[in-house]
DNA sequence: AGAACCACCTGGCAGC
DNA sequence: TGCTGCCAGGTGGTTC
């Protein structure tokens, strides 16, 4: 599933390609996502420039100066630069035509995903009660130690609630535990200083390294190219029950947690 | 306010 | 080989 690094990774590599681009038009052939498409959408992104790509949390803004389009790319979204001329796959939802001839396609799936009209995407109530990022500079240590005071739930779940923290999915809150030797089941307010810090760091670790690496997390995942990433085979203990812990060779263990999967080696990580 | 749980969806895979 | 049924997982919403 595309997490925060895929959403990076898709919005530096299609700045260069659509920035200042017009749009002549949206063709939806499924409306039916997360959210209903709108239904003028192809009304509303006629003759807009697309100014600016930023991101909140895995929200991708698309700035087209006077309102833009909210992209939440779901659990098996992908957004791909094609000719327009190019047949639509199956769960190929829509295009934005660009004035180049070009289009850039949305698929999804398990329509998880949502493509929304906003005229001021910024302050869409979807992203009015988001946490802070991850990859911020002013994310540290002190600011998980804050926000975890006082908090009884476990602390994979703590770091995975996007009221808090945006954008940290459950491979990468696995890894980024298993990174800093802290047990999963531990309450987030028993997290020491140091284990906050130690979290902080390797978060950011976690997230820069999957960039750099491409950013991927999912088998079907492509990149703006049609390419898959390859960060899914360093994971350290996501996906790996019972396989050796790479640094002190237990069998790693797996737990559900919230309804989802926990995956860490009790040799290396602690729960105080 | 915080915590627990549910709904949404479908490809992939295990089990028969 | 083909069918059935379960699982994964992000996020908003509901319930306790």
């Amino acid at each position: 599933m595309p997490e925060l690094p895929e959403v990076e990774t898709i919005r530096l590599g299609l700045i260069p390609r659509i920035l200042n681009q017009r749009l002549l038009g949206a063709h939806v052939r499924e409306s039916r996502l997360r959210w209903p498409v709108p239904q003028d959408l192809n009304e509303k992104v006629q003759q807009h420039t697309l100014q600016g790509l930023a991101r909140r949390g895995k929200y991708l803004l698309f700035d087209l100066g006077d309102g833009g389009l909210i992209i939440h790319l779901g659990m098996s979204g992908s957004l791909q630069l094609t000719p327009c001329e190019h047949p639509p796959g199956k769960h190929e939802h829509l295009d934005l035509l660009l004035e180049n001839g070009q289009c850039l396609r949305f698929c999804d799936p398990r329509r998880f995903g949502a493509v929304l009209w906003c005229l001021e995407p910024q302050h869409h109530p979807l992203l009015a009660h988001l946490g802070i990022e991850p990859l911020a500079p002013e994310f540290d240590g002190q600011v998980i130690y804050r926000l975890s005071r006082g908090r009884s739930v476990p602390i994979k779940i703590f770091i995975m609630n996007a009221r808090l923290i945006v954008g940290i999915g459950n491979i990468y809150a696995n890894e980024s535990l298993f990174l800093a030797g802290i047990d999963p089941r531990l309450p987030a307010g028993k997290l020491s200083r140091k284990q906050s810090h130690a979290l902080a760091h390797a978060i950011q670790e976690t997230l820069h390294r999957a960039i750099a690496a491409g950013g991927s997390s999912l088998r079907d995942f492509v990149n703006e190219h049609g390419q898959p990433g390859y960060f899914q085979q360093s994971y350290a203990v996501y996906g790996r029950a019972g396989k050796p812990c790479r640094v002190c060779g237990q069998p790693l263990c797996h737990i559900t947690q919230g309804a989802r999967s926990s995956f860490y080696c009790s040799g290396c990580q602690k729960r105080r």
